[in-house]
Formats: C-alpha cells, structure tokens, sequence
DNA sequence: CGGTTTTGACCAGCGC
DNA sequence: GCGCTGGTCAAAACCG
C-alpha cells in the first residue's frame, strides 16, 4: 500500500469512526515514512510530523504537540487524531537509557479525543489544551477535548466529559481464551477495579469497564477493548480525571489472585468444554499468551516495550507490535529510569506498589 | 477484612 | 411504546 492509499484508508478509517483503526493506519504511515527499526526515528529532540490527509473540502486545524521539540500533525479533522506527546516520547524512549532507546521508538501509541467530531461539526473549535495534570509527569502535556455543547454525533459523549483514547499494542488473540475480562493489558500506576463488562456490537471483543479503586470519589473510568479492525490493538478509553494522587502500596493481590487461579482454572475448564465462536469475546482473567512476555509498564505514564515482528509489517496489515520480553530487573531499572527522569513526584512506593495486572512479575515495595 | 473478578439484571438514551 | 445498545449496579465467590 503506497502512502496514497494509506492515507486514504486512514481518512476512511476516520470518517467511519474506528480510532484504533486511525491509529494503526497512522502508524504504519509513519513506519512507512522511515519510522522503522533499520532507521530509528530522532529522538523526540528531532522533529516528528506524522500526517493524516482527511476530505479536502473540510477547514484544516491541525493540531500541532510540541515536546521536546517534537511535532506531530494530523490533518484529520480537527480533532480526530491528538497525539499525547508523553506517549509519542515514550514512543521515542524518552527519558530512557541509550542503550532502550531503540525498543520504545518502535511503539507510536496515540492519544485520541473522541469529541473531535463535535469540533467537526461546529465552526468554533472546542478544542483547547489542558495545563499538565497535577500528578503525571511534568512534561506530560495531555491534549484533551472538551464538549462545550450537548454533543450529538456520539451516543456516549456527555457534556464537558474529558475522554482521553490510547491505542496500544495487544497481546495476540487466542483461540480459546483471549479477549473480555481476561484481556490482559499492560497496567498503569493507577488501580482499577473492573465493574462490568458488555459486548460490542459489530465487534468480536468484549469491552471492560474500569473504575478508579484508588479513591472513592475518584470518577475517573477507563473502556478496554479490542480494536475490532486491528485485534493487535487494544483501545483503552480514560474518562474523566483522578482527583487524588498516585494510588499507594495496597492489597494488590487480594481477589486478583483468585481471577489467576481458581477462577481462570474453572473457566478455562469451562471454556474448553464449548466451541462457540463466542470463546472468543468470552471472559477470561488470564489469556494463554505467553505472559510474561510482558512487562508491568503503565501505559500512559511509562513507555511499553514492543518491537516490529519484521521490517516489512505494520500495524495496518496484521503484522502489529509485539511485546518484546525482558528481565524484570530491567523494567525496574527502567522504572528506575523514569523515575528519575520524568517523574520526580513519584516515589517508588508509587511505583512499586502499584498492580502489574498483566504480568506474571509481582511488585514489591522496597 | 478489604480487595478483586464475574456476570446477570437494571437503567437510560436513542431510533423507529 | 418498543426494541436495541451501552453503561452501571450488585450479589456471589474468592483471595491474602
């Protein structure tokens, strides 16, 4: 697929409304346009200019992220595609040593505002940059998306909700056990408590939902689910903001164990007793993938180890990200890293005492 | 005891 | 009004 097309299917894929399928098209434009492994793209010091072409007729705001003195540009409608520039440095490995700097300049995790289809529809752009949240690292710029009216082109978008979308590398999807409850994703430095979980329309996937554990008047809720174009993508849709500070050191494991262990034996059993085609979207709190290819990493926060299976695949036609395994005791230096160097508020009892819902690595604090 | 996942039920918004 | 769909609730079961 030539850039033409590609951009194309990603001013399709936009119109039609499927972010993670934007996302993926975006990133193998990217990879397409240098981004690959043989030649890592500068650093985020360097500049970065990813471009969406979207209908010729609509009034062009690109939005435009600076961090670091990258630059990231979506000619999407206005606000169809936002890059957190904390995620495209992640992407870059930023803040990272040298020597990882490689492994996290393959990921390109989108940040995408769902409300950009009310800044489509209105002549006044409701689009406006937030200042930092208070807790997440200083130069986390987050670019968010605020409904100014009652928004009528998204069933679930609400007045003045802040939606924040990332799109991430998945776990490959098994036959028998991937998918719903059991999705495993790289787990952020925030707790969540799952509190239901529904199935999607038009899409094989289970969606999760998320509440904040860390608080009780926390609103903040995230949606995971698979892209239903790219099941190597899983869509993760934050809602709202926490109003506390990073959860501290807590029972991690209570019930959490017990979805591993008991629970997943029992499902499992279940599960392999049935050949419906809905094993698929079944839940599931562990999936067969191979787990501990994994690493603990928060998703928005800190950067996910991934790499190109190849050098010719892209997100776009199958070939996805994969995880790339490493020692614990690097994604604690990596932690380290980070801590260090992006995050000074944290502590590592932050750290360290938040939940690696998706590795086999427990997470002490030391 | 405090925390989790699971899952069916319930509710609200929307289109017909 | 009805059906569909997405989001949430809450009970049950379980774990450290």
């Amino acid at each position: 697929m030539d850039m033409k097309e590609q951009a194309n299917a990603a001013a399709t894929a936009a119109r039609e409304g499927d972010l993670a399928d934007v996302v993926a098209r975006a990133n193998a434009m990217a990879y397409s346009t240098g981004a690959r492994r043989q030649a890592p793209p500068p650093p985020p010091s360097a500049a970065a200019r990813v471009m969406i072409p979207y209908e010729e007729e609509r009034q062009r705001r690109p939005a435009n992220v600076a961090c670091g003195g990258g630059e990231v540009t979506f000619e999407a409608p206005p606000s169809t595609v936002v890059v957190d520039p904390y995620l495209l440095a992640a992407a870059g490995g930023y803040g990272l040593p040298q020597q990882h700097q490689h492994q996290h300049q393959q990921l390109l995790a989108f940040q995408i505002s769902e409300h950009a289809c009310c800044a489509a529809a209105d002549s006044d752009d409701p689009m406006r940059i937030s200042p930092p949240p208070p807790q997440p690292a200083p130069h986390h710029q987050m670019i968010t998306s605020y409904c100014g009216m009652a928004c009528t082109h998204i069933p679930y978008c609400r007045k003045n909700d802040v939606r924040k979308v990332v799109c991430i590398p998945a776990p490959p999807v098994m036959s028998n056990r991937a998918g719903g409850g059991g999705e495993v994703i790289p787990s952020d430095l925030w707790a969540w408590r799952k509190y239901g979980q529904k199935p999607i329309k038009g899409s094989p996937y289970p969606r999760g939902y998320y509440r904040c554990s860390s608080s009780k008047g926390c609103l903040a809720r995230k949606q995971v689910e698979r892209s239903r174009s790219d099941p190597n993508m899983l869509v993760i849709t934050y809602t709202a903001e926490h109003n506390h500070p990073w959860p501290m050191q807590r029972n991690v494991l209570a019930g959490y164990a017990r979805a591993h262990t008991h629970a997943a034996a029992k499902k499992q059993q279940k599960i392999s007793s049935s050949s419906s085609a809905d094993n698929a979207a079944s839940s599931s709190s562990i999936n067969s993938f191979h787990v501990e290819q994994i690493n603990p990493i928060c998703v928005d926060q800190l950067p996910v180890s991934c790499k190109m299976p190849d050098s010719t695949a892209t997100a776009g036609d199958g070939g996805g990200l994969l995880f790339e395994g490493i020692q614990p005791d690097e994604v604690f230096a990596e932690l380290e890293e980070l801590e260090t160097h992006n995050n000074p508020v944290m502590t590592s009892a932050n750290v360290y005492g938040s939940r690696g819902v998706s590795s086999n690595y427990e997470w002490h604090k030391f």
